[in-house]
Formats: C-alpha cells, sequence, structure tokens
DNA sequence: CGGATGACAGATATTGAAATCTGTCATCCG
DNA sequence: CGGATGACAGATTTCAATATCTGTCATCCG
C-alpha cells in the first residue's frame, strides 16, 4: 500500500507503527502489520529496530515527549512563579484529558504501552519534574515559594497531583466534580509552597 | 468438609467465600466452589446472596471496613491535629503498604475486588473523608489549621496523598525512596494545613 | 557490498468443541 | 411450612489443535 520507492526511515516506521497501533491496538499490532504498511518484509523492520519490545519503546517515547515539549514553554515563561505553576499544571492536566477524552481508545493503547516501558515513563517523569523544579526556584528565588530543597517540593508537587496526570486515574476524569477536586487539590498545594511572609 | 451441622449463615458464607478467593484467586473462585466448602449445594448460597456479584461487593465492603474501622480510632484520639493527621495518614499508608507486601496475591485479588465493586469503594472513601475531616475541622477549631471548607480540605488532603494509599500504586510501595517521597508530601501539606499565623 | 528478503524454529495467539458455571425453580425433607 | 436440594438452560471458561507471530540468517538483488 505504502509507496515503496521513499526512503524507509526510523522515522517512518515508527509512524507506520503509530497507524498500526491506532487500528488494531496494543494486543493486536503486529510486527508484520507495521511491514505490511510500509510495504517491506517484517525482517527489514528488524534492521532497524532489535525487537518488537525495542519499536513500542520508541513509539512510547515519542508519545511521552510530546507532552514534554508542550509544557516545557510554560515552564521557560518569565511571568509570576504562581500563577506560572497553575497553568502548567492546569495545561498538563488538560493535555492528558483531552487525549483520554477524545480518543478513549488510543489513550487505552498508549495506558499499555507505558505500562510496557516502565523506564521510558521514568524519564518522562524526571523531565516533568524538571520543568517543575525551574518554576518552583523561579518562586524562591523572587521569595513568593518556600523549598528547602525546590527539586523534592517539584516531586512533592507532581505526586499530590497524580490524580490529574496519572493515566491510572483517566476514568475519573469524566466525573463532573473533578474541575473542583483539581481547584481543591491546587489550593492546598500553592498554599503549602507558598513563603509564610 | 466444613461440618453440616452448624448452622449457615451469612458470615459464615462470607468467610468462606474469603478463604475461596484467597485460595483461588478472584478469576476461578466460583459460587460452586463456595458451597463446597461449605459442605452444601451452590442453590444454598443463592438463598442468602441474590448474585454472585452481591456476594463479592459483600466480602469487598468487610475488607474495606476493616480498615476504615483501624483509622477511626486515631481521627477520634485528642491529640494536637496536626500530629493526628500525620499519624492518621501514616497509618493508612502502613496499613496498605503492609496488606500488600505481606500477601501480593491476596492483594491483588481485592484490587479485583474494588475495580468491581466503584459504589463501595466510593462509600469507604467518604468514610476516610470524613475521619480526614473530623481531623481539620479539629485544626481550625483550635487554630492551627485553615480552612474555609473543612471537607474540602479533607478530600483535597485524600486526593494529594493517593500515591500512598491507592491500591494503583502498590507497585511503587516497594521502591526504597518511597518513605522519602511520603515525607515530602506529608510536609507539603501540611503546610498547606497550617494556619498563616 | 549494503540493504532487503523470506524460509524457518520456537513462542504466542486464535479458535471452536467440551466442560463448567450461574441463576432458576419444581421438588423434597424435617 | 421454611429452608435445602439438584436438574436444567443459557452464559462463560477451559483446553488442545491450529494458525500466526517473533526473531534469525543464509541468500538474493541493484
Amino acid at each position: 500500500m505504502a509507496p515503496t520507492s521513499e526512503i524507509l526511515t526510523t522515522e517512518r516506521i515508527l509512524e507506520a507503527t503509530e497507524e498500526v497501533l491506532r487500528r488494531h491496538g496494543p494486543a493486536k499490532a503486529t510486527v508484520v502489520d507495521v511491514a505490511r504498511a510500509l510495504g517491506v518484509s517484517h525482517g527489514t523492520v528488524y534492521r532497524h529496530f532489535r525487537t518488537k519490545a525495542a519499536l513500542r519503546e520508541a513509539v512510547t517515547k515519542r508519545w511521552l515527549d510530546r507532552t514534554t515539549d508542550a509544557l516545557s514553554g510554560i515552564a521557560a515563561e518569565d511571568r509570576a512563579p504562581e500563577t506560572r505553576l497553575r497553568d502548567w499544571l492546569a495545561a498538563l492536566f488538560a493535555a492528558k484529558r483531552r487525549k483520554s477524552g477524545d480518543d478513549p481508545e488510543l489513550f487505552a493503547t498508549y495506558k499499555v504501552l507505558t505500562g510496557e516501558n516502565v523506564t521510558a515513563v521514568g524519564q518522562h517523569i524526571t523531565e516533568l519534574v524538571d520543568q517543575l523544579t525551574v518554576i518552583i526556584q523561579a518562586g524562591v528565588d523572587t521569595g513568593v515559594f518556600t523549598a528547602p530543597d525546590p527539586r523534592a517540593r517539584a516531586r512533592a508537587v507532581f505526586h499530590a497531583t497524580g490524580r490529574f496526570h496519572d493515566p491510572a486515574y483517566a476514568q475519573e476524569w469524566e466525573r463532573p466534580d473533578i474541575e473542583t477536586e483539581f481547584d481543591e487539590v491546587l489550593d492546598l498545594v500553592l498554599r503549602g509552597l507558598r513563603a509564610s511572609a
């Protein structure tokens, strides 16, 4: 189906794999399917990725990186740390919720993939905590936040808000009072961050 | 096997069901097994519980109530709200972690059961938030906590600490730095609760 | 020669027939 | 009469045979 004329890049394989995962789901998506979608033999795919697991991991990383990249802008902005933190957490929540709500099947697929690739997820979380650390450090520098160890504080903020970004809770994000819950937790967290003044 | 002489109470059925679930796991535990363990026909079990789902729900409730009961003591104590809250959250975490660590298979079984009985879990969470509300209200009354709406604050505290009591995270509880993470979140939450004074 | 191929072995998944289970109810027993 | 029984129908699960997939590699082609 796909043009054989084009050069077979790693990138093209990843795109085809995403498409196959979208169509067939995580359980039925095979390397043979990916090869078929690309119009090559499955042996060729194995020339670019040592195993099926490695291929899936690469797709997972790409997907996680999209979120990280989307948020990095907010973290780097030059605005009041408190509103920046609010916006960052709200954006993270909104992004996850949109992904989950718009295409539940695809989201379920990525839930399986992230479950398979704990290491990639760990790295993703580290990157997100890095971004949070930047914001919190800025708050400490301007005196609006108190944090003996900004990175530890960032971890705490990330874990305390897990309900609003961890895919395990995707089901809860459909409930009508989830926004209220988010605001309640955000208030508590921001109170915990603020300098006693 | 079991004595037929004893009267068949709902309680005895629940005990037998727990035992069957422990032995066979959630997927293979059947009503026929429960009846066999009790030395009665399965039709008799259906006289006490309308469906298999109702039987499982009753077992789930019993299990959840054990945790609620164990914690109610701490909530009702007459001590400084801050240490009481610390102890309550630590006790909740410790209880869950012990259950998960001591008998992972049984814990996995109850994870399946709680997934089946979202309603029972909802009620359980309500009870736990009730207990938290009591502690927070006490703190507001003595002036050490600030909370315009103590129940909303209690919800926020519960959700912010989800990582340390939600069975979905059981896997993480084995990591060595989980204690540190708990302390970090607890610090943040307590800072958020304290009155500015 | 460098990259693509497809046959192959062992592992995994699918399928459909047989076994078991759930829930009901007419019947039995103390 | 009140509670227990077990036969039964339809739904679900198990199991073993069959098909497909993963990963390798000798071979092929431009």
